[in-house]
RNA sequence: GACUCCGUAGCUCAGCUGGUAGAGCAGUGGCCUUUUAAGCCAUUGGUCGUGCGUUCGAAUCGCACCGGAGUCACCA
């Protein structure tokens, strides 16, 4: 879309002129402050009790009526907004002709006044006092309401995204997304700390990207002449440093990863890791549930509708393995085929399944195609492939082919993956060793050796449990949002033009 | 990456069986000292996402490209 559209250009014109005009009568229409005292939402809520008392406030202009020597506006803030009533005669000498006539839709005011009640009955400020804080040049989008219903709603997605703060101004309810996203990372935090948990912060930039499955993002430094990778996950430094004495430790922060884009995924994603010595993945899961548990409850409802489901987090989470979930949707038992008994399965359920997938990677398929849809209530599955789990201890209970590991669904979605954390520096070792040979046959996804977290490793790492949740998902969920853009305040776009 | 849909004025949209672009809001000028999608009168504004093609003629038909949304595949 061109800036040098000839009507855009007429209305910033214009608004430089009325920009000129109250500066040329002595006003700065970019103040350095403004003392708010009264928020929109506080004199709201006192309703017509507050009649006659004088309140002084400020906000963006989200409607204008002019009607000659008097004029209506609606001031919006934070949480509310609220109608002036500017009158040439109540305000001071040359307040409505200097400004007031040279204001437009998007100025950010301060006002002061007495509250009354319209013709109309609504609650109003009769301003004595006025100030220009913010002259707005570049025109907002269409704001026409009525009860609340907007004309000409703005829900253009892509602009709504690209111009995030037109998208928070045009569609303020927007916002209470973003507080409630503001509050589960506060309410998520508090849980950690008071369990004793330490937050810590690892490298973005890292020399071995490693600790999940995925293709990275590349970049370069200066000084070292050296390629960085921006990290795909934090998992390896966190288990540097419960190997260091750190006994809880965990990291709240965005990790990147190249790959695709859809409705569950942005190329940066903030993705929670906690990581607990001495504990092992069933301890981690009674943990985990409690932390959702809490999550929800402490900002918003334990039970709610999502995507055409009643979810219902106060309910015990199930615990199935996923081989009993394979017996329960497929019919059949799966723990004892071997990879080309599963391959013939998934032929059988019509699935396309390429020939050079291993062991791990059928199973994952099948489970993905065939048990997934099914998950809608919380459940932690478990019993993973080895094969794709280069990093989780072995079942203690001797199958070898098997580790300990869950993953949380609620409503056919992944929330959380956690591990026994292989502690064995010689086996961490070798399966590191065969994702190298497996990243040799081309699988861009397979894990690199770490040369510095096995030489950690091999000091010494005690048992540990360790989660990893995906929290713009965990946000998705509790706000009942269907698109990872909706609770990304700026999500990855491609450059206009 | 594949498929489907979308892209016309600052915003929301109409026009699309081909005949050379419209509305509402916003803007501008005027009237208006309790309006609220304010009203009334007048009025500005668009190389119809980009390019190529078909045609006497393309916003409209075809192809390619750019951008977006949705679905699917892989990853959280």
């Amino acid at each position: 879309m061109s800036t040098e559209q000839k009507n855009l250009q007429e209305i910033i014109k214009f608004r430089l002129e009325k920009l000129d005009k109250i500066k040329a009568a002595g006003f700065n229409p970019y103040s350095y402050n403004y003392n708010k005292v009264d928020h929109i939402a506080d004199i709201i809520h006192k309703g017509e009790k507050s009649v006659g008392s004088f309140v002084k406030t400020a906000g963006r202009m989200v409607s204008f009526r002019k009607m000659g020597k008097a004029s209506f506006t609606h001031v919006q803030d934070n949480e509310s907004k609220i109608q002036v009533y500017l009158k040439n005669d109540l305000l001071p000498e040359n307040i409505y002709d200097s400004i007031v006539r040279n204001l437009d839709l998007g100025d950010i005011i301060g006002v002061s006044g007495e509250l009354f009640i319209t013709k109309t009955g609504e609650l109003s400020i009769k301003a004595d006092d006025l100030t220009i804080l913010s002259k707005n040049i570049r025109p907002l989008p269409n704001l026409k309401e009525k009860d609340g219903e907007a004309f000409n709603a703005f829900e253009d997605k892509e602009l709504r995204y690209r111009h995030r703060q037109l998208d928070l101004i045009a569609n303020p309810e927007i916002k209470s997304i973003f507080k409630k996203r503001a509050k589960i990372i506060s309410t998520v935090r508090a849980f950690l700390d008071t369990n004793g948990y330490i937050e810590v912060e690892t490298p973005v930039l890292q020399t071995v990207y490693g600790g999940a499955s995925a293709r990275p993002f590349t970049t370069h430094h200066n000084t070292l002449d050296q390629s960085f990778y921006l990290r795909i996950a934090d998992e390896l430094y966190l288990k540097r440093l419960i190997i260091g004495g750190f006994e809880k430790v965990y990291e709240l922060a965005k990790n990147f990863r190249n790959e695709g884009m859809d409705r569950n995924h942005n190329p940066e994603y903030t993705s929670l890791e906690y990581y607990q010595a001495y504990s092992d993945v069933f301890e981690m899961m009674d943990f985990t549930e409690n932390l959702f548990r809490d999550t929800a409850d402490k900002t918003g409802e334990l039970k709610f509708e999502y995507s055409g489901h009643t979810i219902d987090l106060s309910k015990p989470f199930k615990r199935k393995s996923m081989f009993d979930l394979l017996e329960e949707y497929c019919g059949a038992d799966v723990s004892s085929m071997d990879t080309d008994a599963l391959k013939k399965l998934a032929k059988e359920k019509s699935l396309e399944i390429e020939d050079d997938l291993n062991y791990g990677q059928v199973l994952d398929k099948i489970f993905g195609e065939l048990i997934e849809p099914h998950l809608i209530d919380p459940v932690f599955v478990t019993d993973y492939p080895k094969a794709i789990s280069p990093l989780a201890k072995e079942d203690r209970n001797g199958n070898l082919d098997i580790v300990e590991r869950f993953e949380l669904f609620i409503c056919k979605t992944e929330f959380a993956n956690a591990f026994s954390e292989l502690n064995d520096p010689l086996e961490q070792r070798r399966r590191l060793e065969s994702q190298a040979k497996l990243r040799e046959l081309g699988d861009e996804e397979a894990q690199i050796v770490d040369e510095n977290f096995l030489q950690a490793m091999e000091t010494g790492m005690p048992p540990t449990g360790g989660v990893g949740i995906g929290i713009d998902r965990l946000v998705m969920l509790l706000t009942q949002q269907q698109s990872i853009k909706d609770v990304i305040l700026f999500p990855a776009m491609r450059t206009e033009d």
